[in-house]
DNA sequence: CATGAATGAGTTTTCATTCAT
DNA sequence: TATGAATGAAAACTCATTCAT
């Protein structure tokens, strides 16, 4: 799916990958854009699983936006169909019901990067109500750098530090 | 096309708004993909004539990545639709003509944001052969940011000045 | 299966009203069509069960056929559900089993009916071996009635003694 | 469509009997369903032309019934197809846009046929507000027969005296 | 005997594209 | 050059039926 695209992976090929009839997807989920919508909310359990544990250990605030950003970062890197599978699910129909959950979840997840660097983004002065649009830099500039850096074959083979680096940046600045 | 999706505006909705017959349409365009290719060729060239003029006037390494970074946030601002377009044209059938040239497209666009930060990057410690990869981040940055933030109504009534901090804040990072 | 249909009503729907699995229908019946069949099968054997005693009390030739008509009238009107069945059993695939056994229990039921009214359609000058087309108008007549006006919302409210007076001209006009 | 149902009939073969692509069948009718509305509007136009004659000529109460009792009678057993097309339309799924529409141009022709012989009725004693049963018992007879005969192979050969006979049959016994 | 997950044949419908006019 | 009727390949989805448990 990753390599040729949602829209171009048709059910008949993910059954036989998966070695199922075709008729068994539709006993799994009732149709092809609620098993995406099912993946991408796998994929933003997974990521919040490790955007979490950030907020745990106590640093300063610039440490903190920065490691959420890097852990962003290397999410998206190991795996280049994640950020893949999340540009292309906001490509469902709109006003259709996936489209919904998809935007819904990922509204969930902005909340939570929100809720984490919201209290660090007002001590480097960023206005607190306008949290959700920092959490959203963060979050468009990991999935973003991936995505289009996977239709350039640019990104995958990015070291590490530079991510960081890039990470680093971003906080370091705000933390004029 | 911003509204519903790529795919799901149908040649025939283009052409009716367009106030032509439907068969007109491919006496300009050889396919639907084609066009999509074409409004990225487009796309990309204004903003290549936004982003030009800012290696025109000079100024320091840091002001100069953040003007950038500025003038690819206030495009995307302004043209939520851009964003939009960019980020499902990749959709396009990998392997594809279309998507080929709209990576190609990507791809120059990309060269000529590096060409011009990449001295700035060196500057402030970037590794020059890595400089595709800063000029990633800041398109990524950008059309990420107004891509994901249109599914969720967010971004669009950003404050400029926010955007501006959030190009600076990279700028200054860096520039450690 | 009345209200929705036949060929709307799915196997899964007639399980889980019968409170059982899906599976258990077809150690009852073979398949879906043969369910259809025997449904008809019960249906025509109480139709049958009311028509026969009015062969039984001795009447005249006209009063007989009435009689006929007017049972055949209010079983359907009591059970609009068995002219919905009825008639669209007969839409069950022309040439299969089903089909087959549906047309020939309803040739059984008429040549029940035309034995019965054989013999006073005679006295009021119909060709004897013309009275399975009697036959086929008394029935038709009342499943018809209440299969088209079912979708009419007509013949559920109308008074019985209407209903005697259709049955009874009928006879009374071919007793000439 | 007569011989194996309207079920049965598949677009594709509906399209290959046309000598036209499968595609040529949607330009013309948004739905399967669509057409058969269309195809039972046309029967029931025409069946209209034939009755609405009868009703210019003066006769008495008693022909007039008659009269349009054998019209339909006549009709449908020269078109076999129009009972099994009106009897089978009925079966599209209900609450569907098609089965209303068949629903509703049924409803128009009773009203035709009821406004036809309603004073011939309310003369022979049939109360007026009732008009509408009554003029569904002429149609449901004449279809009913038809299309119960056409799954037992009976009606198709009965002289059209005998048809007449059940036609003046319901006339004369309503006519006390 | 009951079950329900798995199956895949079969159908409608969509829509980019063609091409005669 | 513009047009839109015709096209048919493709794809999602349905559902009666099977069968291992």
């Amino acid at each position: 799916m990753a390599a040729q695209g949602l829209e171009a992976t048709k059910v008949a090929q993910i059954t036989a990958a998966a070695g199922v009839g075709k008729g068994t997807f539709f006993t799994h989920w009732p149709s092809k854009d609620a098993f995406v919508a099912s993946l991408v909310d796998t994929l933003l359990t997974d990521l919040a699983r490790r955007v979490r544990p950030v907020g745990l250990a106590p640093t300063d605030a610039e440490a903190l936006v920065a490691d959420v950003a890097a852990v962003h970062l290397r999410f998206f890197q190991l795996r280049p169909e994640a950020a893949a599978l999340l540009n292309q699910s906001l490509s469902l129909a709109t006003g259709g019901e996936a489209h919904a959950l998809v935007a819904a979840r990922l509204e969930e997840h902005l909340e939570l990067v929100a809720g984490m660097i919201a209290p660090a983004g007002e001590q480097m002065g960023w206005p607190r109500e306008r949290s959700r649009e920092l959490a959203l830099a963060v979050v468009a500039t990991a999935s973003g750098f991936f995505w289009l850096g996977g239709a350039l074959d640019l990104g995958a083979d990015t070291p590490l530090e530079l991510l960081d680096r890039l990470a680093r940046a971003l906080a370091r600045g705000l933390n004029r």
